[in-house]
DNA sequence: ACCTATTGACTACAACTGTAGTCACGGGGT
DNA sequence: ACCCCGTGACTACAGTTGTAGTCAATAGGT
């Protein structure tokens, strides 16, 4: 079963979930859905659509349900990822390049990941 | 004017406008819509849909419209990666660079321009 | 026993996107 | 004079996403 397609706001939110495992609808509604100014029932349905989408799991917990995610943390990102690179930019990581080349800020431990990156794709060509 | 969003097919055409430049309906419908099945119509919609966005310029030659990007090339691309990592990974790169380290082929120029950017960090870094 | 806050389910709806049909017009060929 | 084809404009429509209101049930406080 292919994953159904993810809205960017559900990602985000989806992420939220993964950072706080096993939250409520609550929890999720006062930490994620407030500071943005949604609704308790925007969240709830964003979380249902989630769920159904076969993202999110729930379990019922002190008579009520607190949710998590189906996929290990990051697995979602990535494919989010990987679709954006196919479908977007149409398989090429070179818009991406640019755009960080031009980035203002990038952390100390971002550039320590791209070396990281570098050096592993550097070795692994190698071996092949 | 800050730029309407843009849907990942409306994406993929523009991109492919930008390389055939001042390309007619019919000519992007024969290289882009034919091979993806899309109809004439829809192909039409779509840029007609980008030039009411302003992401497209059309003028008339010859008797018809032949469309070419407002902006430069690369520009739409960097402005939709940087979409995507502020709304989707909330501006954080570490999605991105743990999916590349998973893709299995990671071309020679890819790489390159990885190294390149990672060595302008760098340098970018050693300045402030 | 009663009022209130929390939780869930359901319904609604507008914008955006992907996709296409249809119609009218103008030019060329025959 | 007529028909076909490319071109453009307009209309349509369903699925997705973002957003929220409302209602019923339940739990907790007083």
């Amino acid at each position: 079963m292919a994953k159904p397609s993810i809205g960017d706001q559900e990602l985000s939110l989806l992420q939220y979930i993964a950072e706080h495992n096993n939250a409520s609808v609550g929890e999720v509604a006062a930490g994620f859905g407030e500071p943005r100014g949604l609704a308790r029932s925007t969240v709830l349905t964003m979380m249902e659509r989630l769920r159904s989408k076969a993202y999110l799991h729930r379990r019922q917990v002190d008579g009520m349900y607190r949710y998590s995610p189906v996929a290990r943390p990051g697995e979602v990102m990535r494919t989010a990822v990987g679709q954006f690179v196919e479908k977007t930019l149409s398989g090429s990581v070179s818009p991406f390049v640019a755009w960080m080349s031009e980035r203002a800020d990038v952390s100390e431990s971002e550039l320590a990941e791209l070396e990281a990156l570098v050096a592993q794709l550097q070795s692994r060509r190698k071996e092949t």
